[in-house]
DNA sequence: TTCATATGCAACCTCCTAGTTGCATTATAG
DNA sequence: CTATAATGCAACTAGGAGGTTGCATATGAA
């Protein structure tokens, strides 16, 4: 559920910048996700929320500090979407090349 | 390249079910794809347009109407880059679990 | 030719989104 | 305890995105 919204997250530069880190890096707080993006904290604690609603990550309070971890099962939701897109394309390429050739 | 256009153009209920409709059935003209989505032709003329731009739909002239089709190489690239950033996160897993049993 | 159909183009409106600033809060460090 | 560092919350602004209306254009059908 709320498709639009997983890919919507992904559909912009500094939240797939975010997300790039942290499939590279370790888990790391906001600060440190937030930093060096050319925007304020609160900025970038906007597009963390955006990304943390659409399920892409999950933020876990640590003390003073918050952790932000890449939410794997996100990611796999909007694969498995577009895969589904495929599959169903390539079935209508078939049927309709046994169209052409069968009559 | 442009991968956030390109999720951005999937972001929208709207243009997913554009694509849907084009993944199950024959390439139409934009008016068919158009019909039945609770806006009027040119909001939906629109929003064909940022999924031509994002190279997910490619638009056909014939004649006095204009073929819409999936161009399936816009929905390779968009997994393609969720593929890479899964493996990226695996390899992180890794290190961390080697890194935790060897010291 | 004439008429209807499928589309293009442009101006306009509204609202959401990205981004900012300022201040409050909470927890760690000395 | 005090100071500082990491974050939360709220109000505000600007610009773009989604959507509409109105009119122009070209192609196909009769």
């Amino acid at each position: 559920m709320a498709v639009p919204e997983l890919f919507r997250a992904l559909g912009d530069p500094i939240r797939l910048e975010m997300v790039q880190r942290l499939s590279d890096g370790a888990p790391c707080t906001i600060g440190a996700v937030s930093a060096g993006l050319g925007i304020t904290r609160q900025g970038a604690r906007k597009h963390l929320q955006v990304l943390a609603d659409a399920k892409i990550v999950f933020l876990e309070a640590h003390g003073r500090d918050v952790l932000v971890q890449l939410d794997p099962s996100g990611l796999d939701r909007a694969k498995q979407y577009i895969s589904d897109l495929q599959l169903r394309w390539d079935r209508r390429l078939e049927a309709l090349q046994r169209y052409l050739e069968d009559g």
